[in-house]
DNA sequence: GGAATCTGGTTGCCACGGCAACCACATTCG
DNA sequence: CGAATGTGGTTGCCGTGGCAACCAGATTCC
């Protein structure tokens, strides 16, 4: 059977620390200044990404590699703070539109420059441009091999 | 304000889909073939990795990285399906051992040579030794920054 | 020694995510 | 056309995680 190496071990170990601390860091970072979680954020900016800010839910979905519960509830709270509208859909009318609405954009954009800039700072000001290269390489890798089964 | 260039947008997005992927993927497995969380299986290891399989239950707490009600919640739960046991400390008698029990270890033993296959399959297999390395050094980079503040 | 403080751990509350069941509409196919 | 099947979305249930409040036992400091 085969087993980890002492550098895959510090290799897996480091990545799932790392994302355990940076998530946390940046959840709690958020929320704090913006009153958004991580998961409001990457709606709003997949919102954000549109012309006319305006998803159907499951392309929402597909973007973001979420299950379509996720989705639906998650759009139902961002709803019912304002920050999203949801909007039925004629061609199809099960079908539901969320639209980014101004209250939503205005979040968005005040809670974005100081994320990326802590983003920026734990991350980017770390390590060289050549890792950069060599960490997107090694995610796309694996994703690949992922997405192959 | 800085903004994230491409090729730090694609490293940071395949970082953060890269983590949910895995994780999905891992924790979906480990629950069909084992019973057993991600959560679970980490406990369980980080009492294998210590003599007696007896841990404080803030040593538990540290070594994880997690808010200690986390691990109380976690141990109880365990407890109750007798994987583990909770013993009192008489040295400190506020404290709480948790012993990993014949059952737990059993589990844990038939749990991890199929987790760890897949992740040799789906990671290491992947990318280069030379990449796995490389990858360690990143996260290990990152990690002390964020220890630093 | 005793009040203030600290520390280890538990509990309650709430938000969130996965899964399966379900509903409504759309599409396919005989 | 009409039945079977597929698809978009919602809901309920349950396990789980974070946070704050809390409790009990330890420690500090006068």
């Amino acid at each position: 059977m085969r087993w980890l190496d002492a550098t895959q071990m510090r290799a897996w170990r480091g990545f799932l620390d790392l994302h355990a601390r940076l998530a946390a860091k940046l959840n709690r970072d958020l929320q704090r200044t913006s009153g958004l979680t991580l998961s409001d954020y990457d709606v709003l900016v997949h919102l954000t990404d549109v012309p006319e800010g305006r998803l159907r839910a499951f392309e929402l979905g597909d973007g973001l590699q979420w299950d379509k519960s996720r989705v639906s509830k998650q759009v139902a709270r961002l709803a019912a703070r304002g920050l999203v509208a949801k909007e039925e859909c004629e061609a199809d009318r099960r079908g539901a539109y969320v639209v980014l609405t101004p209250a939503g954009r205005e979040a968005i954009e005040a809670a974005a420059p100081a994320h990326v800039e802590l983003v920026h700072r734990l991350v980017f000001d770390t390590i060289t441009p050549e890792q950069v290269r060599e960490w997107a390489a090694i995610s796309r890798a694996i994703l690949q091999r992922i997405e192959a089964g």
